[in-house]
DNA sequence: ACCTGAACACCGTTCAAGT
DNA sequence: ACCTGAACACCGTTCAAGT
C-alpha cells in the first residue's frame, strides 16, 4: 500500500557524504595516538581505521574478492560490527575511493608554471593512483565521486583550464577530453596488471601471451598486419614502456588540439 | 604438492574465444527457425539464445543483479544446465560484450569519407553502444577485448588512423587518446543513466538532486564559483544535451590535435 | 555505546545422478 | 546428449539480544 508513496521518497542520490550523521569517531587525531580504553586497544574501530583496512585489502585482493565478512575477519570482528560505523558496503567503498584520492599530487594552484606542465602532472598523478588502486576506476564511475579529496581534483582541473586560454564555452568539453581519456586509459591499464598479478605472472608475460594467443587467430588479416606495423613502430621494450609512451603521445595530442582551438578562438 | 606446477600451468589468458571446443549449438540458421525436435521446443537451449538472454538481462537489471540463477529461472531451466554450454559466468559475460559489440556502426574501410567524419562516427557509435549497454564498460576492461566484433572494431580504428597522416610511431598513443576517451565518457555516461533508471527518476531529475546536494556543501568555495561558471557557459538545458555538447567538443579538440600533429611532423 | 549470533534470502560451481 | 538435486562454501543485511 505504501509502495507509491516509497518510490517518490527514494532519494536516487544516495551518498556517504550526504548523510550529515556522522558516526562516532576519534575526531582529529595524528595517526594511531595513545588507546585511551585500557582492554580493547587492539580493537577500537572507528570509520577512518576500517576505511583504511578496506583500501589495504582492496589493494590485496581487488573488489571481486572483497567483502564485509572477510574485511571482518581482517579487523578481528564480526561483520555485523562494521555495520555501526557505515550504512552499507557501498558508503565503505565510497570512502575508501576518496581516500585513495588523497594520494593524488596536485599542482600549487598559486605557482606560476606553465599550463601544459600542469595538465601533464595532473593527468600522470590520476593516472598513478588508478593505476595503483585499480579497483577505484570501477567505483569512481559509480559514485559520481563528490568526496573532499575528489572534491580537490576538480578545482585543480577547473583551474587549469583557466590557463589555457580555452573560452569558457569549451572548457567543460575540454576537461572531459582530457580526465576522461586518463580515466579510460589507466583503467584498462590497472586491469591488465591485475589480471597478471591474478595470475602470477609480470605484465609483460601476460602480453606475450595474449599477443601469441591472437595472432594466431587473425594471422594473416589486414588486422594482423596493421596492428603489427603500428605495435613495431611503439618501440619500448616492455609494456610498461609501451603504456608510457602512448599515454605522453596521447596527451601531446591533446595538448596540441588545446593550444589549436585556443588560438583559433583568441584571433577571432 | 603439485602446487608450484600448478602455478606454471595456470594460463592467466583465459577467454570463451581461446577454448577452440565449442560447445555443440544449432549451426548457422537464421532467426528462430523450425524446431527440429519435438517436445522441447520451448527449451532448446544453445550458447545463442544463452548470451541473447544474458544480454536482455543485463540490460534491463544491471550487471549486480545478475546472476547464474536468475538467467535460469528467465530461461526457464536450472542454473545447472548453463553450464553445459558455457564454462563460467566470466565466460558467459565475455560472450555478451563481443554480441553487442556487434551493433557497431562501422564506416565502410573502402568508403573515401574524410578521416574526420570517419573519427566522429566511430566515436559516437562505440559511446552510443557503451551508453545503452552500461555493463558492458566494466566488462569491457576486465577482459581484454579479443572477441570477432571487438577486432572488427580495432581493425577500423587502425584504418581511420592510416588516413589521418599520424606518423606511424604515434599512431598507437593516437588512437589511445581518442578511443580511451570515448570508453572513459561513455561509461560515466552510462553509469549516471543507470543510476537514475535505478531510482526512478529522469537523468535530469538525477542532475538537478545532485547539483542540490553539492553545492550545500561548497557554496562560497572558490570551486563552487569556478564550475558554475563553467556550467552556465556550458549551456543545453538538458543533461542528454550537456552530454552531446561535451562530447563534440572534446572531439574537436582532439582532432585539431592529431591535425596540429600530423601537419608539424609532415613540415620537418 | 558498541558488539554479537542466528537467520533470511541470496551467490558460483562441483559432482553424482537421472533420462 | 542434455538436464537436475543436493551440497559446499560463500554473500549483504536485519533484528533481537547481549555487555
Amino acid at each position: 500500500m505504501v509502495s507509491a508513496a516509497d518510490r517518490v521518497k527514494k532519494p536516487g542520490m544516495s551518498s556517504v557524504w550526504l548523510d550529515a550523521k556522522k558516526p562516532r569517531s576519534a575526531g582529529g587525531g595524528t595517526g594511531t595516538g595513545t588507546g585511551r580504553k585500557a582492554d580493547p586497544a587492539v580493537a577500537g574501530l572507528d570509520r577512518e581505521k576500517i576505511t583504511a583496512a578496506t583500501v589495504a585489502l582492496l589493494d590485496a585482493e581487488g573488489l571481486a574478492k572483497f567483502s564485509m565478512r572477510r574485511l571482518a575477519t581482517e579487523l578481528k570482528v564480526t561483520a555485523m560490527s562494521l555495520y555501526w560505523y557505515v550504512a552499507t558496503k557501498d558508503d565503505l567503498l565510497e570512502l575508501a575511493v576518496d581516500r585513495v584520492m588523497g594520494e593524488l599530487d596536485l599542482p600549487d594552484p598559486a605557482a606560476a608554471t606553465d599550463w601544459r606542465d600542469q595538465l601533464r602532472q595532473l593527468a600522470q598523478t590520476y593516472r598513478e593512483v588508478l593505476v595503483r588502486h585499480p579497483w577505484a576506476s570501477i567505483l569512481v564511475g559509480r559514485f559520481l565521486g563528490i568526496g573532499p579529496r575528489m572534491m580537490e581534483f576538480s578545482s585543480a582541473t577547473l583551474g587549469l583550464m583557466r590557463k589555457t586560454g580555452m573560452p569558457l564555452d569549451r572548457q567543460g568539453g575540454t576537461v572531459a577530453s582530457v580526465f576522461q581519456f586518463v580515466y579510460g586509459f589507466a583503467t584498462i591499464e590497472g586491469e591488465f596488471h591485475q589480471r597478471a598479478a591474478a595470475s602470477g605472472i609480470t605484465p609483460d608475460e601476460l602480453y606475450a601471451e595474449a599477443m601469441g594467443a591472437i595472432s594466431g587467430a587473425v594471422e594473416g588479416t589486414e588486422l594482423f598486419r596493421d596492428s603489427t606495423a603500428v605495435m613495431e613502430a611503439r618501440g619500448g621494450s616492455t609494456v610498461a614502456e609501451m603504456y608510457d609512451r602512448d599515454f605522453r603521445i596521447a596527451l601531446d595530442v591533446l595538448i596540441a588540439g588545446i593550444e589549436a582551438t585556443s588560438a583559433a578562438s583568441s584571433a577571432e
